[in-house]
DNA sequence: TTCCGGAAGT
DNA sequence: ACTTCCGGAA
């Protein structure tokens, strides 16, 4: 093998010349890959729902409640009007998890209509300035919307460029490698291509023949065999965790408008007690932090406290 | 039991 | 820099 990765500035060993590199990954995302309604579509609001979404979920049920969620609210003025209430519930009747971020794509669509008169930011910096909008959705949004993107840069990308490409476990590295490598002015077909090879070839367990992968002349993982991949972090325990009930808690404030402390407690903990360790007090707590986060109302009435999603 | 993962808050 | 936020599937 002759010295086809020459060091550059870049760290890691990118292809000096990346054409080749970019033809071969946009030829075969083109001949072939997963089919997903998103896709489909170049709205800017109809693809930020999409990408929250499919942030944290499936993708195949990802389907459903995205054509669910828009059948229910078609456009960033609808969203902005509806209650708070129904489209935290509408997130956790569709298990869709981190219910926060139904709360930020609500804001998000508020921001639109009211500080950008309906007319969407175009571009990663205008569209990181929406509510729950980082640097990976912002720049999803802006290629798959408007084809004026920067490289995106999230687990997959990371796995794939540490794998083919030595890049170090390092997110500036990461960021300036996937850069370099983004032809000019095709984000949209580039951050497709590259995510879909994360996801069906280079996963954590590699299928570079099965899935033809495209870089296999140039990958230095192909070339050694050793597949490792950047550590990701270990997740805390789910049964028994704080974000189980809190999951609880709005499952049960969906089903009933409004429950006191007492009624609602053993619908989060069958263990719940008043005066238990896991009593008032400490259900109390557990619903303090949720109104901080702006998703449940506390009604401090005169015969003890009663919760509700917040409107 | 492990995997998957971007954004915000502190 | 570190923690919190969810839940289904493999």
């Amino acid at each position: 093998m002759t010295d086809q990765s020459a060091a550059t500035d870049q760290p890691g060993s990118l292809p000096a010349d990346p054409s080749a590199v970019q033809d071969a990954l946009v030829a075969w995302y083109e001949a072939d890959h997963r089919s997903y309604p998103w896709r489909e579509t170049t709205d800017p609001y109809e693809i930020l729902v999409s990408e929250v979404m499919s942030q944290q979920t499936q993708l195949d049920r990802v389907v459903d409640a995205w054509e669910d969620f828009l059948d229910r609210w078609p456009t960033a003025a609808t969203l902005a009007e509806a209650d708070r209430a129904d489209v935290v519930g509408f997130w956790t009747s569709h298990s869709l998890g981190y219910n926060n971020r139904a709360k930020y794509l609500h804001e998000a669509a508020g921001q639109v209509v009211e500080d950008y008169d309906g007319e969407w930011p175009r571009d990663p910096d205008g569209l990181s300035e929406l509510m729950g909008v980082g640097p990976y959705t912002a720049n999803a949004v802006a290629s798959f919307a408007f084809n004026n993107g920067n490289a995106v840069v999230d687990t997959n990308v990371k796995r794939v460029l540490y794998r083919a490409f030595d890049v170090p476990d390092d997110d500036s590295a990461f960021e300036s490698a996937a850069s370099a490598l983004m032809p000019e002015g095709q984000s949209r077909v580039w951050n497709n291509a590259i995510m879909e090879l994360g996801g069906v070839a280079c996963e954590k367990t590699p299928d570079c023949d099965g899935a033809q992968c495209p870089w296999r002349e140039w990958c230095s993982a192909y070339e050694t065999g050793d597949f490792t991949a950047p550590d990701v972090p270990t997740q805390p325990e789910f049964e028994g965790s704080r974000r189980q009930m809190r999951g609880r808690v709005i499952s049960a404030l969906k089903e009933y408008d409004e429950l006191r402390l007492d009624q609602l407690g053993p619908r989060v903990r069958v263990d719940y007690a008043p005066q238990g360790e896991y009593g008032r007090e400490w259900l109390r707590g557990l619903l303090d932090d949720l109104a901080d986060d702006g998703l449940v109302e506390i009604d401090d009435g005169g015969d003890g406290a009663t919760a509700r999603l917040q409107k």
